[in-house]
Order: C-alpha cells, then sequence, then structure tokens
DNA sequence: TTCATTGTTAACAAATATTTAATAGTGTTT
DNA sequence: AAACACTATTAAATATTTGTTAACAATGAA
C-alpha cells in the first residue's frame, strides 16, 4: 500500500472527481484512475462507485476515509514531533523532583545542562509531595515508580537498588543487624508520603523472602531529612542507591545487610502529556540516561 | 513517503538491526539500509544513531515511532472497519425511533429492508423520549437535530421542513390563520419532550421573521397523539414534513400559512460509538437516504 | 440523437526500489 | 594487541512500480 495513494482518496473524495483531482496533483487522469484501482485492489473493497459522469463513495469508502485521514494526521503529527524534537533547546524547563534527588544527585547535573544550552532555563520544585505534580505548575517529574495515570507519558531512566544503611557511629554504638529480622530492635529512620508510613522493609536472599515492619521514633516526609538523621547516627534507613551514593562512598553511611536483596524501584520522568515532550525534556532525558548508566549508580 | 518504510522502521527498532530485519522480511541488508535512508531523508531527521556493529534510536526517532504506530493501527482499522462494512446484514438491528416515524412512515421501509436481508431481524423500539437511548438497549436511533455528545457518531439522512396544519373540518370550523399572528387565537396541538413544551413556533418570508408563542389545551409527549388530534380536527399542529406527509396527500390534513417558511430540522441516524457501526447500520443507512432523497419529502 | 466530458485500458517511458557484490568500520575474542 | 566476525554502507546492475500517451467507451445534458 502506498502513502500518496492515501492522500490521493482523500482528494478524490474531496474534489469528487478523478480529472479535477488530476489537475490540482499535475497528473494525469489516467494516473489517478490507476492509483485509485491499485488502492481498492490493495484494501479488496470498493471505495467509489463509478459512472463515467460522477463518482460517488460507496459505505465501505465513507468508513475508510475516516480512519485513513486519522491516519495521515498521526503520521503530520509525528514528523511536527520528531522535528520539534531536534529543535533547539531553549526556554524554561519546570522540572519536579524529591527532595534528596533534587538537592544532591541532581544539582551538578543540571549545571551541566544549563551550560551545555545556554538559552535554557531551570525551574526546579523540590518536594516530596506527588501533588507537586498537579498543584505546581510543572512541565515534567522526577519520581519513583511508574505513575498510576495512563493519561501521562513516562520515561523509564534507570532501575536502581534499595540499600539499608547507617552511619558507623551507629553501628559501633548499637551494634550491626546481621539477619533482616535483628531490624525490629533497632531504630529505623520512616519516610513518610501522602499520610502512609513506608515501615514495611522488604529482603530475600537465596532460600527466602522477608517482609520486616520496623519500628521508628524518627519520621518525616523529607527524604533529605531522613538521610541527614542516618549521617548524624540517629538510626538506620532503607534508601534507595542514588540517594546515599555519595555518603556510602566517603564513609558517611555503610551498607547494612549485604547477603540482602531488596527490591528495585523504576526511576521515572513523567510528563503530564505527550505535547510537552520539548527538546529540553528530551535533552533532560539523555542526560539522566547517560549518567545513570555509567553504571555509578547500579552497584 | 513510502508505507512499507514505516513498516520497516518499526520493524527495525523492534530488532534493533538492519540484518535481523532484513531477514525477517527476506530482503536485503542493503535494501533496509537505503530504505531506512529514503525515510530518513523525507523527515529530515535522523532516526537512528548508528555504529556498523550497533544501532540505537534517536529521541527523534522514538518521538516518530509513536506516532507511526498510531498511523499504521489507523489505518489497519480502516481495512477492517471498511471490510467489515461491506460484510453480510445479518444480526438484529435494534433501533430507536420517533413514536410518529415510527408508527407510520418507517414501517413499510423496514420490511423491505428485511426483504432485502433475510438474514437481518429488527428491534424496534417506539418513543419520544431521548433517555431510550441510554436506557434501552439500542444500537442506533434515528432523531431530529443533532447529538448535543460529541463523542458519538452521527449520520445526517435528511433536512425536512417544518410545517403547520390542521383538518379541513377544523378550519371550516374555527377560520384559517393568515398571518402567524393569528396563530395565537387558536387551539394549537403540542408536543413536550423532557418536561419541555414546544410552543414556540418560528416562521419567516421575505421581510419578516416571526416566534409565536402559542396557546394549547392539549399536549402530548408522543407525536403520533398529536398527529392523530390534528386528523381529528382538535386543532392545529407544527410537524416536520415527513410526519404528516400521507395525511397531507390523502387530504386528511391541509397545510396552513403556505406562504410563510418555518425552520428546517435535520434527521440524524445516531450511532452510540464507531464500532456499532455494522454493515445493518449502513444497509438502514443508505435505504433511508435513498428513500428520503427521492425528493418525497423536499417539497 | 448528438455532443462534450469523464473514466478506463493498453502499450510504453520514466522513476524508483531492490539486489549483487565489494567495502569499511567496530565490538569481541583469543 | 591483533585477528576475527559481524554489521552497515555504497555503487552499479537489475527488477519493479508508477505515470504518461493515446485511443476508447460510457453517460448525462442539450
Amino acid at each position: 500500500m502506498n502513502l500518496s495513494d492515501l492522500q490521493l482518496f482523500i482528494r478524490i473524495v474531496e474534489t469528487g472527481s478523478l480529472t479535477e483531482t488530476a489537475n490540482q496533483l499535475n497528473i494525469t487522469t489516467a494516473g489517478v484512475s490507476s492509483a485509485l484501482k491499485r488502492l481498492e485492489k490493495n484494501l479488496e473493497v470498493q471505495l467509489f462507485i463509478r459512472s463515467t459522469r460522477q463518482l460517488r463513495i460507496t459505505p465501505q469508502g465513507e468508513q475508510f476515509l475516516f480512519h485513513c485521514r486519522q491516519a495521515l494526521n498521526s503520521l503530520e503529527q509525528g514528523r511536527l514531533s520528531a522535528h520539534q524534537t531536534q529543535g533547539n533547546v531553549t526556554g524554561k524547563l519546570r522540572l519536579s523532583v524529591s527532595s534528596d534527588l533534587g538537592r544532591n544527585t541532581l544539582l551538578p547535573w543540571i549545571d551541566e545542562l544549563l551550560e551545555e544550552h545556554p538559552l535554557l532555563s531551570i525551574d526546579l520544585t523540590v518536594g516530596d509531595s506527588v501533588s507537586d505534580f498537579f498543584l505546581e505548575q510543572v512541565d515534567i517529574a522526577l519520581r519513583y515508580g511508574k505513575p498510576e495515570d495512563s493519561s501521562m507519558v513516562s520515561f523509564k531512566i534507570a532501575t536502581v537498588k534499595r540499600i539499608t544503611c547507617a552511619a558507623p557511629d551507629y553501628i559501633l554504638e548499637h551494634g550491626e543487624p546481621i539477619t533482616p529480622e535483628q531490624l525490629t530492635t533497632h531504630k529505623c529512620l520512616l519516610y513518610r508520603r501522602a499520610g502512609r508510613f513506608f515501615d514495611q522493609w522488604h529482603y530475600s536472599n537465596l532460600t527466602n523472602t522477608y517482609k520486616i515492619k520496623v519500628e521508628s521514633n524518627r519520621v518525616s516526609n523529607d527524604t533529605d531529612i531522613v538521610k541527614r538523621w542516618a549521617v548524624a547516627g540517629k538510626g538506620i534507613a532503607y534508601r534507595s542507591y542514588i540517594d546515599i551514593y555519595s555518603e556510602l562512598k566517603n564513609g558517611q553511611l555503610v551498607q547494612l545487610l549485604p547477603n540482602y536483596e531488596s527490591p528495585t524501584v523504576e526511576l521515572h520522568l513523567i510528563c503530564p502529556s505527550r505535547e510537552q515532550i520539548t527538546p529540553a525534556v528530551i535533552a533532560l532525558r539523555e542526560l539522566l540516561r547517560s549518567k545513570l548508566s555509567a553504571n555509578v549508580f547500579a552497584p
């Protein structure tokens, strides 16, 4: 099947005449006739009832017309959006990220992005509340987990592990838990979002899976605060690897239960709609992907 | 641009390799390569970043991919629905029509339809309430006016005039109104739908337009009953031409105010969704159109 | 009936796509 | 580090598709 035949078909419907269509497209009537025949043969459907003096569309043709127009529309949209994507990275990018990711990991990367694209400006909303995304005027959000709302477009950036960790001082004072069950006797640092406490910590090794409900005397809805508590030796935290990467590296935090795996989470870049995927969004996505696929954050 | 190139593009994305794509489609790698180049040149967009050993899609390509898939989908849908439309007219057609149209004009036409298509059966819901359409299990409805709900698919069947009419006996007894204003002193027969009284009758001639609020001692929500009252000489009715065509012809009713035009109404065949446009629906639509374009009902 | 116009058909010319075969590049392996 | 194996590209040759020309058939209007 041929695209130009489809455009021709639509023209024929619009003009209601093969000759007129031929004139408009600067081809011969014979060409139009054979192209139409070709299309009909391919579809195995008669699109028009023709006499030598008039042309009228069949119900089948009418039916096809609708989808045909739709298809050509999509294609035009595709052409435009592909073009737009390769356009210049300019304007203001309003980005929402969780507090920890935003304040620490992301900041240097954003510097890089702005250096590379001098015409781009950033408006960064830092916060863990999901509602930010709807309430604040934001173009994209970087969040753990897929969006529940299927109307949104999301790009998977990376798959990251969760790490159980604490400050060396804390371990010296309270001892190191060797099995997940021992966590219940420790002070754990909890994150809360939308009123929900994340106090179920999951583990598995070759033989078993564990779902531990931990106890806590410190809870916050700010991931950065949870990390600061951990660094200050206030208890044990259960965070994604990206968030505590540098602290693990410089020794402020150490990993606990290294023989147990915790479920991974996916980091997603979420866009309210396909129209808002601007060149700037793509640039950010590519930057994040390159940074996070550099294997630094996937131990 | 070429459709097969689009399918090829999608294949390349899926396989992630030109060679593998070539194998699957039984063409040479060189062919795939040049086809891809052709597409990229046409779009003026680079779809893949290629090295001699690997292939990865560009953000632009990714962007285009979405719309490309969508377009090919539409086209496949078009092919299917065109095919389906030319299929056999079978099954049960559940049709809802206004009471008058259903009881009189439509009945012989439906006989014709069933005769022509022996495998078709009809389930006819007669009633003037719009809610029938939603409450009853109905495939299509024949109604005056366009549907407000834009999610529905509607086919315009005909444009019909409204006629003011009465029985000859009534005119003998009460006199014939010569101007629209004189209607206010007559007994008018009203139609009511969804609690709304249709007591505003509209007229125009070369110089003026008139909007007359008529008085009535007989109101019904059934259009057929309104017509029966008119035939029985109980008052003046304001109906669409189709509804009273036969009574005008055989003299049971006569047209009043022939020098004044009343606004036309469009008769629509309404379908809840595009999926329900079956061959039977198309057959009915074509029948109605042929019957109503026979100029019998557009004086 | 005649006439002008419209769509069709067949042979042909032009444009386009595909293959063949040779070439160059890159990630992997030894 | 060098050879290898596989991948994509390119150019010329070939095959296919598409459009043109020209003669023809059909139909609605005068």
